[in-house]
DNA sequence: ATTCTTACA
DNA sequence: TGTAAGTA
């Protein structure tokens, strides 16, 4: 159906968005990681709901686990009052630092590893076309940056 | 036509 | 998460 107004959303319309299903959506509001307000049974999103699950899908893409998103949930809009549930919350911000940095250097050394395949790639395409006397087309030649 | 809940794979 | 069932 739809919505007249903009700011909200029709679980339909979010699953469309995303190229979610409904199960999902409804999945992970079980996993309280979204909070939609209701008209009767009928689930409403706002705007904000459709942030939190784009956030919740950007950290699947990072292999978070739902409850690791959920605790991230926790620590954007943390209000906690005492200095121990702030220390303790400060720690597991520290660790989610490091997992996300050693991500970073597995990215990092995955991809100069992929640089150096499609080098290769490249450089067997064109010893082929030279066998076959052929000239290099535009499309198999090889990039720039690929020289180095 | 859409969405919801529940239950099982 | 998918899917089926039976509703509202």
């Amino acid at each position: 159906m739809k919505m007249e107004s903009k700011d909200t959303f029709s679980i339909s319309q979010l699953a469309d968005e995303f190229g979610i299903t409904l199960r999902s959506i409804r999945f992970y509001e079980d996993r309280g990681l979204l909070t939609p307000t209701r008209k009767g049974k009928v689930r409403v999103y706002s705007k904000q709901d459709r942030a939190r699950l784009k956030l919740t899908l950007r950290g699947k893409r990072l292999g978070f686990s739902l409850i690791d998103i959920s605790e991230l949930f926790e620590f954007y809009d943390s209000n906690k009052s005492n200095k121990k549930q702030q220390q303790d919350m400060l720690n597991a911000i520290k660790h989610r630092q490091q997992l996300l940095i050693q991500q970073q250097a597995d990215i990092n050394a995955v991809m100069m590893e992929l640089n150096a395949a499609e080098r290769n790639c490249y450089l067997q395409l064109a010893k082929f076309e030279q066998q076959n006397n052929k000239p290099l087309s535009k499309r198999c030649s090889i990039p720039a940056k690929l020289h180095r």
